[in-house]
DNA sequence: GCGACAG
DNA sequence: ATCTTGTCGC
């Protein structure tokens, strides 16, 4: 398919400038995690929306949305590829959250606008980026303490951090999406930390967006 | 010119 | 991201 990119990436520049960098939230009550995954070769895009009370952080419901893929994956345009899915996702929730962990980075982006900065706009809420891997930005290395971070670089501007969040286990890139300061990306995520290496609201969605069947016994208690 | 590159 | 069982290491 024939995809004008330098449209998106015009398109993000304007929007970068609408994002909030400061916190614009209470404490929560509700926390939810974000994530896309693919099927049919790629062909039909899946993304799944997990919402988890806090400070229990119990599932309490999640919705799934099913659409044909839009765009391939182009590193920088993610947010074109997904948002059209969240949104359809967001769009059947009965309970809304006040905070959203996205999977992807928020402004650690070439234009400081990452797939959580996109959606966090898109849906007016704060969100969170979280990803698995670097896209921008850079750091010195992590100590192998779990816990321990180092922040996130462009030149002399923090972008965000990388965090140790389990032993023995690749870092993750923590980023400010929509209404969050860099201070509240660490915390909240720190906070939603239970042993694994992904913060539950995004290793439910993970888990509910790519199918895998040991999460399909625990969700069907929540509906 | 060459490599890097969220999911 | 996805195709996929056992297996190496802490």
């Amino acid at each position: 398919m024939a995809i004008d990119t330098s449209e998106l990436r015009q398109q993000q520049l304007e929007k970068s400038r609408q994002v909030v960098l400061t916190d614009d939230f209470a404490t929560p009550r509700l926390i939810a995690g974000a994530d896309v995954g693919f099927e049919q070769q790629g062909t039909v895009t899946r993304a799944a929306i997990a919402i988890m009370t806090w400070p229990e952080l119990e599932l309490i419901e999640y919705q799934i949305a099913r659409i044909p893929t839009l765009l391939p994956y182009i590193p920088g345009l993610l947010s074109f590829r997904e948002c059209p899915a969240l949104y359809e996702a967001w769009q059947l929730l009965q309970h809304k959250p006040q905070l959203v962990l996205v999977d992807g980075q928020g402004i650690a982006h070439p234009r400081y606008f990452g797939v959580a900065c996109h959606f966090g706009l898109l849906v007016d809420i704060p969100t969170i980026g979280v990803a698995k891997s670097r896209l921008f930005g850079t750091h010195s290395e992590i100590e192998q303490q779990p816990g321990s971070y180092q922040p996130l670089m462009d030149k002399t501007q923090q972008l965000g951090w990388v965090l140790r969040s389990k032993k023995r286990c690749n870092p993750l890139y923590i980023s400010p999406g929509h209404k969050v300061s860099l201070a509240s990306s660490l915390w909240w995520v720190e906070q939603c930390l239970k042993g694994y290496r992904l913060p539950e609201p995004t290793r439910m969605a993970d888990g509910i967006a790519s199918n895998r069947t040991k999460f399909k016994r625990m969700i069907n208690k929540s509906r």
